[in-house]
DNA sequence: GAAAACTCATTCGTGAACGAACGGAGCCTG
DNA sequence: CAGGCTCCGTTCGTTCACGAATGAGTTTTC
């Protein structure tokens, strides 16, 4: 691993193309995994079983969406029936969400297949690797 | 940093999760930077400056795009002007794509900006760090 | 030399990211 | 209490990922 002269530009070689390329594995991993859900699906399903009732932007920024993206997830969650949306009678601008009966359900039929999942993308790592490989990720976020 | 026993699921320490939010900082750092393009934009003209004249599939695999997604960033980067799409004569399939003089210019003007890019988002590491993370990151690819 | 197998590019559909603009609603301060 | 600031949700537009299907062209194989 070397690092490049100014001169010298590799695209193989930029965290941005190496990112994206672990990410494109790691979402196979999760569709062949978890085929019913996609990774922001399951994201906001989990946040929302973990924090309960929560409104939509709110859940947002638990789940790090954008306000367009989180409506998205949220509209095909509720189309899924996992979710439920009740208008927040003490604030009538806020839609608040709740995991239904199913969507708990789901989630935690969802959660070994989730461990499963991290651990098989990390799994070309030694476990000493995969522990410095997730600090140092954390860091970047 | 603790690994996490089956029962205790903590979306915010799981890779996916951080993955994604890793990559989106490094996106946000990317437009500020290079605004006019965007990142798979740069990487296709990258590639396509490095290797000369290639078919829109073999830039796909050599930029790890999918075969429907090269189309679309190819299209935009001839709409741009800074690549050009002729077929090629010897097999009647291929469409043959090469950098104008102006996408050579504007890879050439870019290739700076993208070294700032790629230290820019490796900034919270220390040089030691980021060599540890860049080699790992490469392998979960 | 003809059928089978493969390759290249295109198109469609679904899911997602995110900036920007918008209107409705609450809050805060003067 | 009125004007302004902020927050909530929605919609629009652009870009991207990727599976699936299709049609045209090329190579392989018998």
């Amino acid at each position: 691993m070397t690092i490049e002269a100014p001169d010298d530009y590799r695209l193989d070689a930029q965290v941005g193309f190496l990112l994206r390329k672990a990410t494109q594995r790691h979402l196979a991993i999760f569709a062949a995994l978890m085929p019913d859900l996609t990774p922001r699906q399951f994201a906001a399903l989990a946040k929302l079983c973990e924090l309960g009732p929560t409104s939509q932007n709110a859940l947002g920024r638990a789940t790090a969406m954008d306000i367009a993206t989180i409506k998205g997830v949220a509209d095909r969650l509720r189309a899924k029936g996992l979710v439920a949306a009740l208008p927040d009678p003490a604030d009538r601008r806020r839609l608040v969400l709740a995991p239904t009966e199913a969507g708990r359900a789901s989630y935690a039929a969802a959660r070994p297949e989730a461990h499963r999942i991290t651990a098989e993308t990390l799994e070309p790592l030694s476990p000493d690797e995969r522990m410095t490989f997730v600090a140092l990720l954390a860091r970047l976020g």
